[in-house]
DNA sequence: AGGAATTTGTGCGTATGTATC
DNA sequence: AGATACATACGCACAAATTCC
């Protein structure tokens, strides 16, 4: 049988304190209580709560200051803001390579935006990978007028390019908003991401400036570090 | 005269372990001794080394598993290991243009992560251009230990070759942090950003892996036409 | 200005859990 | 199944930075 363990205490602690501030129960800027005490409350050691907040710092969540005390620093705000960002992968060095976990037809959740008439959608699931790291899980929605089935089979090639050729759809320009949300059920075990994580919502529009798909893209957050040099 | 301290123990640990694999005294894949082993080679506790372990890990140059044993990882990929996500323009147009707005030589703002011994730095405020819309607004930091003076003048050409070049300072890895942070004051009027909007601090290091630099870019939410595009 | 109190950082030791070989 | 090796967890002492008086 599968010994499926509970988290490790630190980590059980990091995400009640990710909880609380994803919640508003802790502001930015707030302090937390001392070491000592905030371990007490917890019914731990100091060493152990130590791990945790060190997590929390490594996230950009929490500044820890000697001598002063552990200070939230959270970018909030997530929800109501709209960012516009587009993120790709790049081919040089490895190809970006997407695995296909799921496709079918489903009815759209009422919570998505519009993205086309129909009331039912295509859902494809996939994990990306970068240097064969999982990094990037996707939910995308097609609006179910523009095909009358999808197969992984498919899917072999970039989705975009798909589209084009087999669906006579261009891509012509997308929204993304990027924010703060929950971890999807479905998530696979081996990509770790926290209970809520770094996501961005793009809504893509076609060659009429209409909108027929709908993604969401949840970022690996031991890949949330990032980096690069400007060309 | 300078507060020079010694580095603590576990930062000295895992600087000696960095210079060993700089030098092939420790290859690609070469296995360490066991950590109690090694920490008593090292005279110290296993806890100590563990915590230095930890930070070659998080530099992406030991992989540590879990009943086998720890492993160095020195590939070249040592960057895109931790992530990374390259943000460049998308080709198209011509080549990507910056205009310097503004350079002056500043006290460090306090809030800024350590980039330097000085408390001074060397302050670059420019606008970086996309087929010549303005795309992302940039303050760059370097260390005033680094330069006697900096004109708008000296940055012709790309940051980092000027750094190179007449610095004798090469960046050879970068940490970025996405994130939502308020729009600056000094945001010119003709960059349309909201009054919250995406933003990437990077902490730039140096061939010695100390930090040098540290920015903030602020992307201009009507441009949709980002690629982040890993190493 | 300066010293005491507070708070986080470093370092050590030990015991136990869990994954690998 | 046993041995080995890293991971987690606890506790303590002291150092260093900050804050308060």
């Amino acid at each position: 049988m599968s010994t499926q363990q509970s988290l490790p205490k630190y980590l059980q602690i990091s995400e009640l304190l990710i909880r609380d501030i994803a919640a508003g129960r802790l502001e930015d800027g707030a302090r937390l209580p001392t070491e000592r005490d905030l371990a007490a409350q917890l019914s731990t050691s100091v060493g152990t709560l130590r791990k945790a907040l060190s997590e929390l710092e490594r996230q950009g969540l929490l500044e820890r200051v000697q001598g002063s005390g552990n200070y939230i620093r959270s970018k909030s705000e997530v929800n109501s803001i709209y960012s516009f960002f587009r993120v790709e992968l790049l081919e040089g060095g490895g190809l970006p390579r997407a695995e296909v976990l799921d496709v079918s037809k489903q009815a759209k959740p009422t919570e998505f935006p519009y993205f086309g008439s129909n009331n039912e959608g295509f859902r494809i699931r996939r994990m990306r990978y970068l240097n064969d790291i999982p990094a990037v899980l996707e939910e995308i929605w097609l609006d179910a007028n523009h095909a009358k089935t999808i197969t992984p089979a498919d899917l072999n090639e970039a989705l975009y390019v798909y589209y084009r050729k087999s669906l006579d759809l261009w891509i012509t320009r997308v929204e993304d908003r990027i924010g703060l949300q929950p971890k999807p059920t479905w998530c696979p075990e081996y990509l770790h991401l926290n209970d809520t994580t770094v996501c961005v919502d793009r809504l893509s529009f076609d060659q009429r400036d209409q909108p027929v798909e709908f993604s969401k893209s949840w970022i690996n957050s031991d890949v949330a570090q990032y980096v690069a040099r400007i060309k």
